[in-house]
DNA sequence: AGCACA
């Protein structure tokens, strides 16, 4: 079959691109797009992920596939999924999305009033779709291309998780795991006392090999992740520092 | 409930 019914009953043809509703609206939308990454990427590669706060679109997310075989296993395999404790409602989207408007040349501004385009909007959506093209999507190239730790920390919990968490937005909080059992707060403060904006180390002695570092702001923290990062009190044991969760 | 391209 080559169509959804929808709850509605109305038929929606095959789309690469997912529409989804019925999101949790109390959830922070780039939070949002990123657990929703995490959860989609298991079907195929994707381009893009839209979210809106507008009172309009909000607990509405679209997720751009590449192929339209991910966005229907998508459909069928996440159907009703408990995401942040609400049952996904998911359909292929109504249109086209831009960003494969752009990529196969029929993308039409729809703003009609210009009457040009500018040059300069020309070349940027040129670039977004050769970006788009090489499985990057544009706006997180530029959001995050500069957050590292982002994109190399795999979810803690991984696959016992039955919502899989994205990794945790920046947070002046940091997160420490894989410690030895013999670590202590000295000297983890002997360690994260160097970097600007130190106040405090919580560790919790019914949870070895974990403890929480604050700095005064995020950015303090950032720096002090990026100089740590893999840090080895033991051989074996390479710290791997996230942000802590808000 | 609400199908966009900050």
């Amino acid at each position: 079959m080559s169509e959804t019914v929808n709850a509605g009953g109305d038929e929606v043809p095959k789309n690469v691109t997912i529409y989804i509703n019925n999101l949790n609206e109390k959830i922070k939308i780039e939070k949002l797009k990123k657990s929703l990454v995490a959860v989609f990427s298991q079907f195929g590669k994707i381009l893009e992920v839209l979210a809106f706060k507008t009172l309009k679109h909000k607990g509405q997310a679209w997720v751009v596939f590449e192929n339209v075989s991910s966005a229907s296993d998508a459909i069928r395999q996440l159907q009703g999924f408990p995401f942040y404790d609400k049952p996904m409602r998911i359909q292929y989207a109504k249109t086209k999305s831009d960003v494969i408007a752009k990529a196969d040349g029929t993308f039409v501004p729809r703003e009609r009033r210009k009457r040009h385009d500018d040059k300069g909007k020309k070349r940027k959506d040129q670039h977004d779709a050769n970006l788009a093209g090489m499985g990057i999507n544009p706006a997180y190239a530029g959001a995050y291309g500069a957050t590292p730790a982002l994109s190399q920390i795999p979810y803690p919990g991984g696959a016992k998780s039955m919502v899989p968490e994205a990794p945790a937005p920046p947070n002046n909080i940091l997160f420490i795991q894989n410690l030895p059992n013999e670590t202590t707060p000295m000297m983890l403060q002997m360690l994260f006392l160097q970097y600007p904006g130190f106040k405090e180390v919580r560790m919790v002695e019914t949870k070895p090999g974990i403890a929480f570092v604050e700095y005064g702001d995020e950015m303090q923290s950032t720096v002090a992740m990026q100089a740590l990062q893999s840090f080895k009190i033991t051989p074996q044991n390479p710290m791997l520092i996230t942000y802590a969760k808000k």
